[in-house]
DNA sequence: TTATTTGCAAACGGTTTGCCGATTA
DNA sequence: TAATCGGCAAACCGTTTGCAAATAA
């Protein structure tokens, strides 16, 4: 279990409000609840917030998530359909396989994205 | 080198047009002219479009790519900048490598997109 | 107190769509 | 000729931003 969101944030300056705590709050739990796979968007990230404290504005999501992201805790992704989500976790698996791709093509690796659109398989142990 | 754009719209029954045509030639060209990391947007589509017939408007150019798309012509990328590329090709190489990291989280691969930003390196061969 | 943040609503940029005249097969 | 297409402009949708009031440090 490495640092919380306010630690972070703590530690980067950057001021922490209400808000802010609640979207962290957010954050941290859609991973324990939702499981790994668990990727919000704003339009989601907003209906959860808004339980919590409905005077939060979509307006303040999105700010916060892009300062989240500034500040390496949140990556962005954009997927189809043109909403972006974010998510915390870094696979290393897939950055491995993604190094040995680059390179073969001559490439150094400076960022990477990988999306796999899968079906569960049912007969998995 | 396989089947034009043109015999495949023949062969799908998708109706050619004087716009589809140029539209087509200017996606196959720009492989040619550009090498294959050439994934235009719709404005860059535009622009060359315009060049050669300045009165296609660009919701042409939006319907004929997601015409395209539809038809297997073209593949769609969400990258970031809100702006969606296309390209025709497809890497072998990736699908495999993609393939395998699906199977070993359970997952049967039904679509994929792999995106890597690189450096290119000066002391490849 | 001072710099920063927030909510609101308007603006923005890429994409889609309804209408209707033009074009394809 | 019948079905489909294309141009235009308006609509759409996710995201950003200017402003004035509220708040963190």
């Amino acid at each position: 279990m490495s640092e919380t969101i306010e630690q972070i944030c703590q530690k980067k300056g950057v001021k922490l409000t209400d808000q802010r705590r609640i979207i962290a709050k957010v954050l941290s739990e859609s991973k324990e609840v939702y499981g790994e796979s668990d990727h919000p968007d704003v339009d989601e990230l907003y209906k959860r917030v808004s339980k919590l404290d409905s005077r939060i504005s979509i307006a303040t999501i999105y700010r916060t998530v892009k300062l989240f992201e500034e500040s390496g805790i949140l990556t962005k992704h954009d997927f189809k359909g043109g909403k972006a989500r974010y998510e915390t976790i870094v696979d290393e698996e897939i950055e491995k396989l993604q190094k040995k791709v680059a390179e073969k093509y001559g490439y150094k690796l400076v960022d990477h994205k990988l999306e796999l659109y899968g079906i569960k398989k049912l007969d998995e142990k």
